[in-house]
DNA sequence: TTCTTTATTGATAACGGTTATCATTATCAA
DNA sequence: TTGATAATGATAACCGTTATCAATAAAGAA
């Protein structure tokens, strides 16, 4: 029996319930910064709610991102991560700067102004050119954090051979 | 027993061997301008290389993308996809536009200098604030190409219930 | 509150793309 | 031509995700 919550009413009007998983896995994602996975919602949860399955975590996942009450990102190498949206009040809008090392991710939003006007003119030049509809834009960039920039230098584990 | 080519040097001076599997793979996408997948690439060649097995055809392709020869891509669905990447002499570097109604991708190469510098700009600021080593980029646009669009106001297929 | 309906859940099996294993084959320098 | 060994292909294993289905629980009705 979830308790009452500030989303529930974004559930009813859905044609679907507020349920504990529901609860658990909107509330862990509210929480945080991070941006998680499947596998690490399932693992964050599992000592207050240990009979949870892996299977309802991507199935509430999959219908929090048909809601728009989080956001479904693929890192370029295929895996797939989560974030909250925050409200529509402030703009959630930015992109990610993401390590190779580790994967961690960082949001950030430089230069709106001018990438907003680059990405508008790039929009409009790309709809005409190709009679495209474009709905959505992705922006990310590659590299080494602090951290794992420094490992570089460090010794790797010897390799067995 | 492959033939003489062109890209044999590059492999002889890899401790590596120019061999059959390599030529054909390598002579495809050099042919096409199309985005291809592993599975793809071993569909097409069936006819002309009937005993080609697919496991050579990911391992190939993962060492073309080492040799810098080709660019694999990860589109926002988790699919991979293989480019040829022209010489270092005429600017191989562009971006993507992604039709999320028949996952077509189209190359596009608009703004490059506005783009440039932006990027540029965002990287320093990247750099500075999170004193992180940028090494690549990633941009793309999602949307529904010419004919996805029409498709839009065509009958779907009745759901059966 | 209790009842009824049915959306949701979790265990399990299945799926699809990719990688590991290993005996066989083919490249290429000697 | 030959020998060392890199490369191949059949097969099994892997891993993230989805399908199936009987059991459970949310929420409106009584
Ligand atoms: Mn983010
Ligand atoms: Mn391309
Ligand atoms: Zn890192
Ligand atoms: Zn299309």
């Amino acid at each position: 029996m979830p308790r009452p919550h500030k989303w529930q009413l974004r559930f009813q009007g859905h044609v679907s319930r507020w349920t504990g998983p529901r609860e658990a896995i909107l509330g862990l994602l509210s929480k945080t910064s991070k941006h998680m996975s499947a596998k690490e919602i399932y693992s964050s949860l599992y000592k207050k709610h240990p009979n949870l399955g892996l299977t309802t975590v991507y199935r509430t996942l999959d219908l929090l991102t048909r809601m728009s009450l989080i956001h479904k990102i693929t890192l370029g190498n295929g895996q797939r991560r989560f974030e909250f949206k925050k409200g529509e009040k402030t703009d959630h809008h930015h992109h990610h700067l993401i390590c190779t090392g580790c994967d961690k991710i960082f949001d950030y939003k430089e230069f709106e102004e001018e990438e907003l006007i680059l990405i508008k003119k790039t929009e409009e030049s790309l709809t005409r050119k190709f009679n495209f509809k474009i709905m959505d834009h992705n922006i990310e960039f590659y590299g080494l954090c602090d951290k794992c920039n420094l490992n570089i230098y460090k010794n790797k584990p010897k390799e067995i051979r």
